[in-house]
RNA sequence: GGGGUCGUAGUUCAGUUGGUUAGAACGCCGGCCUGUCACGCCGGAGGUCGCGAGUUCGAGUCUCGUCGGCCCCGCCA
């Protein structure tokens, strides 16, 4: 170190405690207050301010070198603590009961003026806090989630090392697995024309970790997908990945919940209630149209096909008849909330999912006001209402579609609903399990079977003999945590006989050299004594988000990227030389 | 691939029906100031209105294209 003083004390840890003694503080200049005759100086570092004096009767030299001093730049000083006097203490300032009288200054640094004071609350435009991402994360906000993200990762490897975990590392540079989402591609140049692929999860080395016997693996682990960007979606993000030998789902939930529990305990101090409610994939389908339901708020989805089945509304009519269904929702007391134009709004908010309208009905305290009730004969809306549990004030809506259009629908327009009404309790979280989901899900493009999960999961063991005969109804042994409307994990128990894994393959159409060539060395390894094993992985960055109350994963991830996965600060991806694609052996095809 | 929205001083924004020299606040620069803490007072500088076409006597304003940020659909085993 060449500077003159070796720091002391942090600002914002000196008290009435240090009175007289004579420290030094290091940090970077917050704001200046110039006075003629006295410098005010509050002096930063990510523990807080501190108010440091200049007095020129004090030392001339300093003050004098004081002058020259701006926002931002770094500084080092020594000088004595004095308590203010009691009208000058500062109640909003955590040291505002002492300052520092500058013997020594020293300018370490000095800066540009910045584009914005990073400290300051100030609304700056997202693309320019990325762009100078050092002065945005000096924000209290960003130094907050940071600070939580690592209380996260600190308790889930506390917990999960008192439990006999071991942290393994897996390659980055692995092999291009399809199914799934799209890779990122490194082209090797040891290797021309082939390449590696970033991983998407370590999925099939933690399988593996298992045949070796590892028996409890983790690893917090950058994970990688190369498809578009959104809110809660980064290009790269984080996983706290875990696989167990010997375990069945309970076990797994049960130490699962211990270590949330353990994680809102340390970071927010909040005990949460365990076990999970478990919730079956087609309940959670069939009452809130998803698999990850926000469960802080009651309202559910009726099916009401029984009721107007024969119905002359043809709109209705004709859905049945085509196999949809029709499903609707009772915003409950929501009579002045959604007005016409709100109810416009939530049209085509169905309509972003598919639906081709939406139809309502409000319970006015003169009767119904609907443009659809007209179609309906009065016993049918009676039985309608009935089923509906309808009172005066409430707003049904309905969607009449195929069913998937009908789940998306009302599964947002049920959250939409709740915003509106103002249901979620901002305070209340709620965890649960989702488990049962199918085993695969037919795709209409491919024209084939999909793993829903991945194509390493179990199906549940009373159906195995169905693998053959009725594929599409299997089940299979995955499950997802859902943390207030949002899948934060998911996991599952895998297969580990590779005659089972291999009937998985030909069940997605996967033939035998395909399987050979894209997962033989997994395919290999399950014949060396595979122990029956599962895991899950969580999004630590979704939890993150959750946990600080933040409104986008990008404020819990120190350098995130771009909605066009850009990174405005080093400007990643950018033109490499001629050189490097030379000896990468890559062209461009400019045609 | 598609839909929406935003882009004006360093920053955050205003800018009327298309009309003279594009404004404010904060920040910045200079001066004054010994108790401020969003210090105060006085003065000053600072603009390719994202970029490119077009319409028009005249465009920050209207049209088309394009680039970029954000939100969403598709996509995300």
């Amino acid at each position: 170190m060449t500077q003159k003083f070796r720091r002391t004390h942090h600002c914002g840890e000196l008290s009435e405690n240090q009175v007289d003694q004579t420290v030094t503080l290091c940090g970077w200049i917050h704001t200046r207050r110039d006075h003629g005759g006295l410098i005010f100086i509050d002096l930063w570092d990510k523990n807080g301010l501190t108010q440091v004096v200049l007095n020129p009767q004090i030392d001339q030299l300093a003050h004098q070198e004081a002058q020259t001093l701006r926002n931002n730049f770094v500084i080092a000083v020594t000088g004595k603590v004095r308590a203010r006097p009691e009208d000058m203490v500062n109640p909003k300032l955590a040291t505002g009961k002492i300052e520092v009288y500058v013997d020594e200054l020293e300018i370490l640094n000095k800066s540009q003026t910045p584009p914005f004071q990073g400290w300051d609350d100030q609304e700056v435009s997202e693309a320019l806090r990325l762009k100078h991402r050092y002065l945005d994360l000096r924000n209290a906000r960003l130094l907050r989630n940071l600070t939580l993200r690592d209380q996260i990762t600190r308790t889930a490897r506390k917990i999960l090392h008192e439990q006999n975990f071991t942290e393994v590392e897996t390659p980055i540079l692995t092999k291009s697995t399809p199914e799934g989402a799209r890779d990122y591609l490194v082209p090797s140049r040891l290797n021309p024309e082939k390449f590696y692929a970033l991983p998407q999860s370590p999925q099939l080395f933690k399988q593996i970790l298992m045949v070796a016997g590892m028996d409890r693996y983790f690893q917090i682990v950058k994970c990688f997908r190369d498809e578009d960007l959104r809110q809660d979606r980064q290009p790269e993000f984080s996983q706290i990945d875990m696989e167990m030998s010997f375990v069945d789902e309970e076990e797994l939930f049960g130490l699962v919940e211990r270590m949330m529990a353990a994680i809102y305990k340390e970071t927010l101090g909040i005990t949460i209630e365990t076990p999970f409610p478990i919730l079956k994939y087609q309940d959670a389908m069939n009452r809130f149209g998803c698999d990850k339901p926000d469960l802080r708020f009651d309202l559910e989805i009726v099916d009401l096909a029984d009721t107007v089945t024969g119905t002359e509304f043809k709109v209705f009519a004709d859905v049945l008849k085509n196999g949809g269904q029709i499903r609707a929702l009772n915003a409950k007391k929501s009579g002045e909330v959604l007005s016409r134009k709100a109810l416009d709004d939530m049209t085509e908010l169905a309509k972003t999912y598919g639906a081709k309208g939406m139809a309502w009905i409000k319970v006015n305290a003169d009767g119904l006001q609907s443009p659809i009730t007209k179609f309906f004969k009065p016993d049918m809306l009676d039985a309608m209402m009935k089923k509906m549990d309808a009172e005066v004030g409430d707003t049904i809506v309905f969607i009449a579609d195929a069913p998937k259009v009908v789940a998306d629908s009302l599964a947002h327009l049920r959250l939409d609903i709740a915003r509106r009404l103002n249901l979620i309790d901002g305070k209340k979280i709620c965890l649960a399990w989702v488990t049962e989901f199918p085993l695969l899900e037919y795709d209409e493009e491919q024209k084939r079977y999909v793993a829903m999960h991945h194509p390493f999961t179990a199906p549940m063991a009373e159906e195995l003999d169905k693998m053959e005969s009725d594929p599409g109804s299997l089940k299979a042994r995955a499950y997802d945590l859902v943390l207030n409307g949002n899948e934060i994990g998911g996991g599952s128990i895998r297969i580990h006989q590779s005659e089972i894994q291999q009937k998985m393959f030909k069940l997605l159409g996967i033939n035998k050299e395909e399987a050979e060539a894209k997962f033989g060395f997994l395919l290999e390894a399950l014949q060396y004594g595979a122990p029956p094993h599962g895991g899950i992985a969580f999004g630590l960055d979704r939890i993150a988000m959750i946990l600080t109350g933040s409104a986008s994963i990008r404020e819990v991830i120190a350098f995130p990227k771009t909605q066009k996965a850009t990174c405005l600060m080093t400007e990643a991806p950018s033109e490499v030389d001629k050189k490097q694609l030379k000896e990468l052996k890559l062209k461009f095809d400019l045609s």
